[in-house]
DNA sequence: TTCCTTGTTGGACGAACGTATAACAAGTGC
DNA sequence: GCACTTGTTATACGTTCGTCCAACAAGGAA
């Protein structure tokens, strides 16, 4: 009989993606503090030496672990405006309280945002591309005002306010859950944006 | 001739306010990940030892650094509303205005406060300290609502959007400040300020 | 001056860190 | 079934971490 084998071979791909996966699992649990090279590989069930073959080193998995975590996001954002239909307004409506409710709206992913955040004073490609990932989403937020009618001059001003509140909104929803009831943080959103955006037409 | 002294004793209270303040340069500079015991000690101009002797652990002076960095956030805006003199109205501009003017609107600030973040998924003392600043922020912010007019029903929503309002701006302009022109973080927090509370009278 | 208290130093200690690398073995092509 | 490629493991290395502690010395008391 043939012993089991003491390891299996993945897929290049495959095993880029779960190491990605892991360290966000990490950074999530243990904070940027405690995400390790050792700990991720534990997490991943591989050993410590693999993430250097893949990635060569421990900055360049977590830069890869922030596109990866973003992407998501940008993906649940979508979706919701997706499926909200043509209507402008319930379009923009969804952009703004898609963040605030599941899956964006969760502990973990704050945990896992807050680690990146606590890395870019030392490591500037990390805020480069933080403000990338602003900048397209007001940028977007900007064309679904516009669709709305807000006035042009009012345009920036406004996405700023609004990315703003949800981003604040986000923060506290998901440092202290126990504050909130169900959906309410996605109705305080959906309230103040009506206010927001009635003075700006 | 007697040598110079090898080192200077200091008043118990004053070593100990100077090593927080060391303690809070470094997290501004290297970020959570690069705060060790020597680093700060150096920043200090201090032997290792000396932080272990005042304040027992690393943990336990991060700790303090939170406080104190949460207090001088608090007396800036306590400065800034008693500066706005007797008129509510005034008083809440100038509450929700001040976090995004100096000093509080520092870019070093923003680091001090996300390496403070990062500490929460691993040390839930530093996680109960956020949470107690954060409801005293709301609750002195819907005093200052209550004054001007707000309907009691909507004072918890409207200052929870507010308090919103000001953390994301304020965390976007420490960010990237050269996204805002100088002055318009503010001006855009009054106009929202405005849309917001006319509609909760 | 002399003594005493205690703030302060500086190094020792084991643990954990990131990285590099040689040896191993899984899976594929022949 | 055999050889070859290369994904994977395990270990070693030097560095840096937090904590501890014995010795030192500054400054006031007697």
């Amino acid at each position: 009989m043939k012993p089991a084998p003491a390891f299996k071979r993945a897929e290049p791909d495959a095993r880029r993606a779960s190491l990605i996966a892991a360290c966000a699992r990490v950074l999530a649990r243990e904070g940027a503090a405690g995400t390790s090279v050792r700990a991720i590989a534990l997490e991943a069930g591989v050993s410590p030496g693999l993430i250097g073959h893949y990635f060569g080193s421990v900055d360049a998995l977590i830069a890869a672990s922030y596109a990866h975590v973003e992407a998501q996001v940008q993906a649940a954002i979508d979706a919701a405006v997706a499926a909200a239909g043509p209507d402008p307004r319930a379009r923009l409506e969804a952009y703004v309280t898609a963040s605030l409710l599941p899956p964006i709206a969760d502990s973990a992913l704050l945990a896992t945002w807050i680690a990146f955040w606590s890395l870019v004073p030392a490591n500037p490609a990390i805020a480069r591309q933080h403000d990338e990932q602003y900048a397209g989403f007001r940028q977007r937020l900007e064309q679904l005002l516009a669709q709305c009618g807000t006035s042009t001059a009012a345009l920036r001003p406004a996405a700023i306010a609004i990315t703003a509140l949800v981003d604040g909104l986000w923060l506290e929803l998901c440092l202290s859950p126990q504050t909130f009831a169900e959906g309410e943080a996605a109705e305080i959103a959906r309230r103040a944006l009506a206010a927001l955006i009635s003075t700006d037409r």
